[in-house]
DNA sequence: GAAGTCACG
DNA sequence: ACGTACGTGACTTCA
């Protein structure tokens, strides 16, 4: 029927089809057309700014109808576009929920994802458009993803929509994107949009007073180095400390031949070397200062006053979220220096409290249940310390009789399980040798054996079927898990017991802020959800609110899956982000 | 753009 | 005998 209409332009590029709608008559059966069909693909139009000027939607494969806005084809569409019953599919639907949010229209109708849906079917993969068109299309797009025109998206994800469905079903994720990642998206849209509030001017005297000690350090250094040179730059320092001034026998060397500087190696020549000190005092500061004092304010959105950083919901390999412009999820905590830097995230007035709650020991938690491993499933049940818990098993003492040196290394053993325990990488991070180590590990698996069984169902089941799950069947393909070659063999059997347990705590945290936010929005809670930092959620809490989104937040994120063990919250608040820890 | 380093869970 | 912890992102230097 538009074939024929005078006022439309007919294109065509690599047999797409593009058809302008225009205003007028074929506008108003163009809006009829519409809402008969079953599935849409779309893709908005955006200017340089990030405007909304138009939309292309596709249901026919190689035909394109774009629609700019106009007078009379106006946001009206738009919002009644989102609305019917007819299912859209897009491609990165956060990004366009957010801007459609923009323009006060919320996504009503049933919808379909083309990336996050192949983050289930394979999160290490590329889900870019074209691998994706190359794995289910056999198309080879002599293009990069980015260069690829809104026309071209929209009549490619109309073509991936069905072949994507029909792999999530066979691989068993359609309830856990359906459940889980699609509701999410929705709420990290929510919490990106409403950003946090930065002290800028607390950070403006942070920095003066930063950038003087730093200057301070600079000069000592370079007066014992008798020169001046870039300490920022690892290889001038590698030969100011190695070659020149020759304070190790030893130097270790990074891969490709330069003298490694990292931290662990300075850390140790500085315990008897004030140089080497100077130069880790000055790392650590330069860090703060360049990565955080003085980029967080630039990243200040010049409309809200707030940080809006990104949740990346298709990145992380085992199901974890990322962060990025700015990356909010690696803010300091662990030195006193890094933690001045928390006092600037601050709540948006003064009728409010930032309000932090933390999943205590979730890893471990998840690994005890997984494991049933009674002992370790009893210690949280009585709520102990685990790694004092796991000290006194270990070395058979009571829990009184524990030293710090040994719960010290009980905690390394706790974390080496999750990753993949050797006896090489416990003696690096303790004083124990490579044998005492090895004893060590021995003896936990002695005490720990149901522990010691899972790892090895984990290995087991992961030769067998070429990958691993989370308790919500999340799945990590581990093409590796096979291979003849012995280090990397290695690794995917790390992976194959670290996955299901850093993902658990993943879908696990993942559900309760969807429970969270459903509560908040069922009572008309004023607070909001601010960010998620892993096994963390920090919240604006509006003051009159406190008791019930104190008891709310507690009891979601306590309660949202039965496992062996309780789950334990703590939660904190306060005028900063550090006071709410 | 890769390499090295380091901030977090 | 081999080389190692699991998962991220941002910044600086340098080829």
């Amino acid at each position: 029927m538009f074939e024929n209409s005078e006022k439309e332009i007919i294109l065509k590029e690599n047999n797409l089809i593009i058809q302008k709608v225009q205003d007028g008559i074929s506008y108003e059966l163009f809006k009829k057309k519409i809402n008969r069909k079953k599935t849409i693909s779309y893709s908005l139009h955006k200017s340089d700014q990030n405007d909304l000027i138009g939309i292309y939607v596709c249901w026919q494969k190689d035909i394109v109808y774009q629609i700019n806005l106009t007078s009379k084809i106006n946001l009206n569409f738009i919002e009644s576009f989102f609305s019917n019953n007819c299912e859209k599919i897009s491609y990165n639907l956060k990004s366009d929920v957010k801007l459609l949010k923009h323009h006060n229209i919320s996504v009503k109708s049933k919808v379909f994802d083309i990336q996050l849906s192949h983050y289930l079917i394979n999160a290490d993969a590329s889900h870019s458009l074209v691998s994706l068109s190359k794995k289910y299309l056999g198309l080879e797009i002599n293009k990069n993803s980015k260069e690829l025109e809104n026309p071209e998206i929209s009549n490619l994800i109309f073509q991936l929509h069905k072949p994507l469905h029909t792999d999530l079903i066979k691989k068993n994720q359609l309830d856990l994107y359906e459940k889980i990642e699609i509701p999410l998206l929705k709420v990290l849209a929510s919490m990106e949009i409403e950003g946090i509030n930065l002290d800028i001017r607390f950070l403006n005297n942070l920095s003066k007073k930063t950038n003087q000690k730093l200057i301070k350090i600079q000069k000592d250094i370079y007066e014992i180095s008798g020169e001046e040179f870039n300490i920022s730059s690892p290889k001038q320092l590698g030969e100011i400390l190695f070659e020149k001034m020759k304070i190790s026998k030893n130097p270790k060397k990074t891969k490709t031949g330069q003298y490694s500087t990292a931290e662990d190696i300075l850390s140790n020549l500085a315990k008897n070397n004030d140089f080497v000190k100077l130069i880790l005092k000055y790392r650590s500061i330069s860090k703060l200062l360049n990565t955080y004092i003085n980029s967080l304010p630039k990243q200040i959105s010049k409309s809200t006053h707030r940080i809006h950083t990104n949740f990346l919901q298709t990145v992380a390999a085992t199901g974890r979220l990322s962060s990025v412009n700015p990356n909010l999820q690696n803010i300091p905590i662990r030195t006193n220096s890094g933690k001045e830097i928390r006092k600037a995230f601050v709540p948006r007035n003064k009728d409010f409290f930032l309000m932090a709650a933390d999943y205590s020991q979730i890893e471990l938690r998840v690994i005890a249940a997984l494991s049933k491993e009674d002992n370790m499933i009893r210690s949280f049940e009585k709520n102990e310390d685990i790694h004092l818990s796991t000290a006194a098993t270990v070395f058979n003492i009571p829990l009184d009789k524990v030293t710090k040196q040994q719960r010290s290394h009980a905690k390394i053993v706790n974390f080496g399980i999750i990753y993949g325990v050797s006896a090489f990488g416990l003696s690096n991070q303790t004083d124990l040798n490579i044998k005492e180590s090895k004893s060590l590990i021995e003896t936990y698996y002695l005490k720990y054996p149901k522990l010691k069984q899972f790892i090895e169902k984990q290995i087991s089941f992961a030769r067998d079927r070429g990958y691993v799950e989370t308790i919500l069947g999340r799945r990590r393909i581990l093409r590796d898990i096979n291979s003849s070659n012995n280090i990397i063999k290695s690794a995917a059997e790390r992976n194959a017991v670290n996955a299901p347990i850093q993902g658990s705590a993943a879908d696990i945290i993942k559900m309760s802020m969807i429970n969270i936010q459903k509560e908040f929005f069922s009572k008309k809670i004023k607070s909001k959800m601010l960010l998620q930092i892993h096994d963390e959620l920090v919240f604006d809490v509006f003051k009159p609110e406190l008791n019930q989104v104190i008891d709310i937040v507690r009891y979601q994120m306590e309660n949202v899956f039965k496992l062996e063990v309780p789950l334990s919250v703590d939660i904190n608040y306060g005028v900063n982000w550090l006071e709410a820890h």
